[in-house]
This record gives structure tokens, sequence and C-alpha cells, in this order.
DNA sequence: AGCACGCCGACT
DNA sequence: GTCGGCGTGCTC
């Protein structure tokens, strides 16, 4: 009792830690107020921080004040309940270690940011998809059945588009559920469509939460609490709903794992699938992922046994595989060859749809002088700069910059210039000339940038109003059309000269998944895949449907050249615009990190970036590989604790890149 | 990351 | 003479 009064009058019962979102890799002391409750682990508090007031999070409770500081008192606490617990801060102090950065910033990205709760936007009435279950073919109930032989594990549903993967999923979440535990489904962004939230909310009726992009921070945070309160057993959402504060987890989906877009491109860069991993461990609960193209990574924990591949090898609902066809572009010159637009009249003559992919906007990607060899590129990136027909400009990709067209070469003055390269823009000119009876839709960033254009073109080519739909990746994910019979790939070769490691992987699964949009009803389905490289493996196994072959040559490409799986990267950007300082900078961490990674493999650069200009930024590289990933991982956080860049220099460190560009 | 304080050029 | 450019330093 005297000791808790004297550590009272010291104030030591009134010391609280807080982490804000700053990038600075500590948490601060402050007292909570006067005659206060001591504030919950998990609260979120407003402080004065420096000469400002923002909002952090309490973390805990320090045994002693920090010497030679006065300590600051909490503002005001949100008049809200605690926002995680302890468990939920033992994950971000893991998700902060593995992946560099603060725990405040941590936190900031697990958590939403509404300030307080709302009512949530009611649920549409005409609903189309199947409210009850479907009785399972005999492969997706022996998956089934594996899966819940045991109480953990790895699980990998490999198989087809329409080969019945959702409902594996599906009655995977409710025997979870019906046995007391949770479930967190994790899709891509861009398959968090009506189809499957329609599913959901009616097999799951009030038990489950959704988190998808068009919520308000306010929405979000009502379904939060939602979860923390066990309201909601299921959650589905994009990359981020892999932080739902369920309790009691007992199992993980986490559809088209292959998908890039579980990788967070911003601080903290995590994985989805890594912290899956890690909370189904924690919780002793399963994970179930699912792909018709597994990434390399995937496929090669499979073949260890890491992961237990269940194969889904029969299409359903009558479907039947696509006949896939290759077009080598060099003999029937694009950008579409007569094969595709004979295959087009035909499908038309017969009633039918077709969807043609190509993987760039814009109408052309070059500019170039045929005098000089001048080309315009971007005068703050180091990328070529996109015509924009309809907008008549000329456009940068990565920062948005634009400038007027020019019929002259700007360097030499010669009018012997062109542009190559063609985009959506231009493919979608060329089907009005040549089809200019039919009806053409393109769906790309640049159509739908009007808000419900994305979801009325979807809805009248499912109506059966529009021929033919041209578009990017948006027409390539999640989509299911009946009336479509033929798959046209502008160009399959988009991503295959990119100076990354995993362009095969990318092009691969690409053609996979868009052939996979063809025939999903009926069994005529027909793909055609226009190329200038047909005997680029890649395309060739993707062609054929080789998938073991294509993942057979692929890692063993890798193992040749010790890249992931058979080594981890750590990727160090060093980015600013003051290109001698970046170069500095540069260097003299990759001094650091030859002295002092002694468990790491091999030291790569530094050297520029492939894209080594972005938004004025000069960009520099140092790639860390290593065999023993936890021991370099210490070294490297050892080594950037003491580590400042220049004023102006910024190094971001990337934990397996998905992208190396 | 903010937001200050800090020292050198073109304006009422 | 001031307003303001953004260099660098700190935040309990």
């Amino acid at each position: 009792m005297a000791e808790h009064a004297s550590s009272a009058t010291r104030g030591i019962d009134r010391l609280v830690e807080v982490a804000f979102n700053v990038p600075v890799d500590r948490t601060f002391t402050y007292l909570s107020a006067e005659g206060a409750e001591r504030l919950p682990i998990g609260s979120r508090v407003v402080a004065p921080f420096g000469r400002r007031s923002i909002a952090g999070f309490v973390v805990g409770y320090p045994d002693a004040a920090p010497d030679g500081v006065v300590l600051k008192t909490i503002t005001r606490s949100a008049n809200e309940l605690p926002l995680f617990d302890a468990g939920f801060l033992e994950l971000a102090r893991w998700v902060k270690r593995m992946y560099y950065c603060s725990l405040g910033e941590t936190l900031a990205a697990m958590i939403p940011g509404g300030r307080r709760e709302v009512s949530l936007p009611s649920i549409a009435d005409d609903v189309a998809a199947s409210q009850t279950e479907l009785e399972l073919s005999a492969e997706q109930a022996s998956a089934l059945e594996a899966v819940f032989a045991s109480p953990t594990g790895l699980y990998y549903l490999y198989g087809v588009t329409g080969s019945g993967k959702t409902e594996v999923f599906l009655q995977a979440a409710e025997r979870t559920i019906a046995s007391g535990r949770s479930v967190i489904y994790l899709v891509p962004e861009i398959a968090l469509t009506h189809q499957l939230l329609d599913a959901v909310r009616h097999r799951f009726d009030g038990r489950v939460a959704v988190l998808h992009s068009r919520l308000t921070p306010s929405q979000r945070l009502t379904e939060w609490h939602r979860i923390r309160r066990g309201e909601a057993r299921l959650v589905v959402g994009a990359r981020s709903a892999v932080f739902a504060p369920v309790g009691d987890l007992g199992l993980i989906v986490l559809d088209e794992e292959h998908d890039g877009s579980y990788k967070s491109g911003s601080a903290p860069r995590y994985h989805a699938r890594q912290v899956a991993m890690k909370r189904v461990a924690e919780a002793g609960g399963r994970m179930m992922m699912g792909s018709a193209t597994p990434s390399v990574e995937a496929w090669h924990l499979m073949d260890s046994g890491a992961i237990v591949r269940l194969s889904l090898s029969q299409r359903l609902s009558g479907g039947a595989m696509p006949s896939l066809e290759i077009v080598d572009l060099k003999k029937d010159p694009g950008p579409l060859s007569q094969r595709l637009i004979a295959a087009m009249r035909e499908t038309h003559t017969a009633g039918r749809q077709s969807i043609l992919f190509l993987n760039r906007r814009g109408f052309a990607h070059f500019f170039h002088c045929r005098t000089c060899g001048y080309e315009m590129r971007c005068e703050r990136c180091s990328v070529g700069m996109t015509y924009h027909k309809e907008r008549d400009l000329m456009v940068c990709h990565y920062c948005g910059y634009r400038v007027r067209p020019v019929s002259q070469c700007p360097e030499c003055g010669s009018l012997d210039v062109g542009y190559s390269g063609f985009g959506t823009e231009r493919i979608g000119e060329d089907l009005e000339r040549l089809f200019p009876e039919w009806s053409i839709a393109r769906l790309d960033t640049d159509t739908a940038r009007r808000r419900g254009v994305l979801e009325r073109t979807i809805e009248e080519f499912r109506a059966g109003k529009i021929d033919v739909l041209l578009g990017t990746q948006m027409v390539a994910k999640g989509l299911n059309f009946p009336g479509v019979q033929l798959v046209g790939i502008v160009l399959a070769d988009t991503g295959l000269h990119m100076p990354d490691f995993r362009a095969a992987e990318r092009t691969f699964g690409l053609v996979v998944q868009v052939a996979g949009r063809a025939g999903r009803f009926h069994p005529d389905g027909r793909v055609i895949v226009q190329t200038y490289a047909p005997e680029n493996g890649a395309i060739a196994r993707a062609v054929t449907g080789d998938l073991d072959g294509f993942y057979a040559n692929e890692l063993a490409a890798r193992r040749e050249l010790a890249f992931p799986p058979f080594s981890r990267f750590i990727r160090m950007v060093i980015r600013g615009g003051d290109r001698a300082a970046v170069a500095r900078d540069a260097d003299e961490l990759g001094r650091r990190c030859v002295a002092r990674l002694r468990s790491a493999e091999e030291i790569l650069g530094p050297s520029e970036c492939p894209l080594s200009v972005i938004a004025g930024n000069v960009r520099h590289q140092v790639i860390v590989r290593t065999n023993r990933f936890g021991a370099t991982h210490q070294e490297l956080a050892a080594l950037l604790s003491g580590y400042t860049p220049s004023a102006g220099v910024y190094a971001e460190v990337d934990v397996d890149p998905v992208s190396l560009l």
C-alpha cells in the first residue's frame, strides 16, 4: 500500500506509452490526465507532440519516466472502446520488426482511421447469387475433408477458373464458424464484386463484416467494432483485412494467392500472405489459399509439402476448358491479326460475345523521331510518355505529368516522327472502324474514372447489350460472363521484357487467368493469344496449358540463379532530388551492408534502379540476397538503427519485394 | 512525416 | 528595410 502511494505521488501510475504515425522508430511517454482512469492498451488518444497535437495509440505502461524530459499530458482520449488488445499489439510488433518501420506507422496501417462510428450502407435486395450451399463434387468434397482432417495447416486449392474453389471456401468458412471460431476471407480488391458480396451476405447474414474500398473511414470503424465485439464472425476484405481483430481465428482464406496486390506498396510493406501465415500459426488455425496460377513460391512450398496441394481439375456447371490458339504477330501482323478479326466475326455471327484484353492504357506508348532517334520521355521520370488521343495529351503513367503532343521532333525539328506501341484506346478505335455496326465498350482506368461507368458497363455486357468488351486488368479478373465465347489477348508480351525476375511468372499467370474467362459456361470457349514471342516458354506453356512444365522450368531457373524461393531478397531504395547526394548515400549504405551483413549471400549494387527517376526523385538500390533470412534481417535491423541518410534523401526498405523496378 | 527555427534574394 | 525560399533538427 505504501509502495503504491509513493509511486502514485511520483506519477508512475499515470505513465502511458504512446505510438504515433511518424517514421520515428520509437514510442513516447506521457502522463494520463490527473484523476482519470488509466487508459487501456489500444486506446486512441490525442496528445501534444512537438508543436502540434496529434492522435496516437496507447501501447504500454512504462515503469519509469525517461530521463531529462518534462512529460506532457494526454489531451484527451477518443470516446470509444479500445481498438485493439495485447494480442493484436503483439502482431503489430511482429509486422513492425519484419518490415522495418515504426510501431505507430504499423498500427495506423492496421486500424481504420475513422473517428466516429456511423450507420452502414444498406444491402441491395436484388440478389442473383446462390444463397444456399451447393452440392459439392467428389473432388471438392474430398478437398474440404482434407482441410478438416487436421485442426491446423496450410492448404492450397489449385484449380482452373470455374472449378468451384469459392464454394469450398464458403463451406469451410461455414464449418469453422459452426465450430465457434472466426474466419478471415481475403480477396484482391478488384475481386470484391457484388457477386461475392451478395453471396456472403446472404449465406452469412448478420455474421459477416465486409471491408471494401468504397467504405468511408467511419464505416470501416463501425465494421471494426462489430468484429471486435464478436458480432461479425466472417470478415471479407482486401489486403488490410488480414489484420481484422477477430477473436479465436480458425481459418484464413486467401483467394487468388498469386495476386500482387497482397503486397503493400507503402510502409509497412507487408505481404498479406506472410501475415496470414503468422496469424494462423499463432492462433492454431487453418489457412486455405487458392488460384489457378499459384505464385512460384507457393508452388515450391507445395512441392516440399509445407503447403498441402488440393487439386480441383474439373470445371463445373457444364463448362469445359477453352481451346487456345497462338497467333504469331510477325506472320499475321497486329495490332489485330486477321485470325483474331475472323474469330470475332464468327463469334458475333453465333450471337455470342468477345472480350479483348490488353494490359496497356492510352493510344500509343512511344513518340519518336526517325531522323535523330529522339524519344519523348517524362521530364520527371525515366519512362516514355503515352499518347492519349481522346484527351490529346502525352501522359506519364508513373507521375501523371502531361504535355501537349507535338508534330515535329523537339530535338532536331524533323517532321519524320511517329507513334508506336498501341494501347487500349487505339484498339478501341480500330474496333469501331472494323465493326461499325457493333456495340463496343472499353474498360480501363481512363473510362472507369467516372463513377458508375464500371458497374454499368459490366451490367450491360452481362445483359448482352455489348458485343465486345475491351479492357485492361479490370476485365481479366473475377468477372464471369455467361455469353462470352471468345477471349483475345491482344499482346501477351507486354510484361515479358521487364528487367524483373518475376516477368515470366507474371506473363504466364496473366495469359492463363485471362484465358479462364472463356468458355466458363459453354463447352465451345475459344482463346486467341497474340504475341511476337510464340517460342517464349512462359507464353507457349500458358497456351498449351502445361502448368507443371512452366513451374518446373521456372523453379529450375530460379534455383540456378539462387533467386526466390531459393533465397530471399531485402531491397533498399535510396531516393531523393539531389543526384549526387543519393549516389553518395547509396554508396555509403552499400559499404555498410558489405561490412555488417555477414550472413548475407550477396550484396547487389548499389546501382541505379531500372526506373532510375520517378516524379523527380533519383533512385538507387541495394539488394541483399540471403539464405539465412533471420540472421541477415537482424543484422540489417542493427545497421539501419544507426543509419540516417542525408537531408532530403530517403531510404525505403522492402522485405521480399514483389517488383524490382 | 510535420512543423519549427534558421540564414540569404526580390518586393511593398 | 521586410517577406519568404526551403535546409536541418526534434518530437515524451
